[in-house]
DNA sequence: CCTTTGGTTCCATTATGTGAAACTTAGTCT
DNA sequence: AGACTAAGTTTCACATAATGGAACCAAAGG
């Protein structure tokens, strides 16, 4: 997470520095950015200011520690609520964690990392932000996998760049060549699989939503423990999921004005 | 939700294109932004270009609309879990609401406007961003007043400046005489009251979380509707709500490192 | 009282953002 | 077709706004 080079213009910068106090995952000082910063003191300084100033940065005159603001909360529901897949999706995710009574994941594809968008647990019904929000690698799950399986190949191979291919377990796909072989096998079948690659003990089948045009939109996902069931039962549910993949996909096309509220 | 003065520096003007794009609620066109926007053209577009390239915007070829885009969902991942109350406050929210059986609410305060943080929902557990991130006016709800209530003079008078004072039922309080009037009532009485000010029918008794320094942090709220329940009932779980907010409260004093996950 | 560490302000230099205007589509009307 | 219009994109001389080295200030700590 460490953060990477291309910042673009003042606005760019300052988006760096949001993901660099984003990076902590805590409060921190100011002299402690400083240090993982490429900016001059000053620079940053008056970076942390105007980022405070506009509520992107809550600053804590107390502990003198900045944190991140809740604008970004503000700003994040509306994103939920108008750009991304969450809304529409969520009546079918609803059927599908009850059908299946597994865990049901939506996801979309970010800086070629994968962002849970929204989630179903059978088990404990209740998760926030705290799952909401969350990124993984894309290289290692279903859901990564399967919307890198039906990206152009530009964009697979910008996604494919930024991998880490760490080694999570004996299955992790740890290199870009078994990853690319991974994904011609599942364009041609249309559904991935984790086979406990990112962690222990947890697999799962996931399908792409795609655009009438092609475009992938994102990913759905039924998940499960080895220890009560395997891949073929998941893989059952294909046809299932692919169905929902194609309901989420066919009203996010004509999509225009959501309810207000 | 139009959008104000003082925008300062370039970073500023960015992140009002932002609120721009959010106030629409939905997908819009270059022009329609273009409409609202005080920039000139020129100006707007390479804004916009930028604010895509950094994953803050998404841009639909297709449609040739701009959303916000999903890094906002990660980065308010990031501001839940660590800058607010939240992850602290979650299982004396939980507790909370299994004990009353009513609606609970953890809200901040956010540029005049409460925000709310969570919420556990008796009858409809599952809510998600759909709720948190949500934003309500100050003057008329009982988190709203309860944070007021103890806030410092110019903070009050700061924020009082910005409600509409809109009368949405009867009950409303709908000048800034009256406001501050109750504010003194509420802060002798230490919690709060919504008594059908916000919405017919929806009753509340609210009560702030304050630091050992006394400042503000958020405040905690138990709701219900007037079919079900009263004032007097709620107000007798004023001393719960507030044990609550002091534990939350000592426990947010204390707080350093949270946990990663 | 002197030193160190962390935070804030100055200000000459220069890079960056600015925006009117020109240009390039992509539709629409006759 | 061709002529018109509206929406989106690029250009470029200009001025504003960001830059960062260095000086400054305030608290801790010895």
């Amino acid at each position: 997470m460490g953060t990477e080079g291309h910042a673009d213009g003042t606005v760019g910068k300052a988006l760096d520095v949001l993901d660099l106090v984003a990076s902590y995952g805590r409060p921190v000082r100011f002299s402690e950015v400083l240090e993982s910063a490429t900016f001059p003191k000053a620079t940053l300084y008056r970076f942390m200011q105007t980022l405070t100033h506009q509520g992107m940065l809550t600053y804590d005159a107390d502990r003198q520690t900045y944190s991140l603001g809740v604008r970004l909360v503000r700003l994040a529901h509306a994103a939920w609520a108008q750009s991304s897949l969450a809304p529409i999706a969520r009546p079918y995710l609803d059927t599908l964690a009850a059908e299946t009574g597994e865990t049901v994941h939506l996801a979309q594809m970010d800086q070629g990392q994968v962002l849970y968008v929204d989630k179903r647990n059978a088990a404990r019904p209740v998760e926030m932000f705290s799952q909401a929000g969350k990124v993984g690698p894309a290289y290692c799950t279903g859901v990564g996998k399967a919307m890198l399986a039906f990206m152009p190949p530009e964009a697979v191979a910008a996604a494919v760049a930024r991998q880490s291919f760490h080694r999570f377990t004996d299955h992790t796909l740890n290199s870009p060549e078994k990853l690319i072989a991974e994904l011609s096998a599942i364009a041609a079948r249309g559904h991935a699989f984790d086979r406990e690659e990112h962690e222990p003990g947890i697999i799962c089948c996931a399908v792409p939503i795609l655009s009438k045009g092609g475009k992938v939109l994102g990913a759905l996902s039924v998940t499960s423990t080895t220890s009560r069931t395997d891949l073929n039962a998941l893989e059952a549910y294909g046809p299932r999921i692919k169905d929902c993949a194609a309901r989420i996909a066919a009203e996010a096309e004509t999509w225009r004005f959501p309810e207000q509220n």
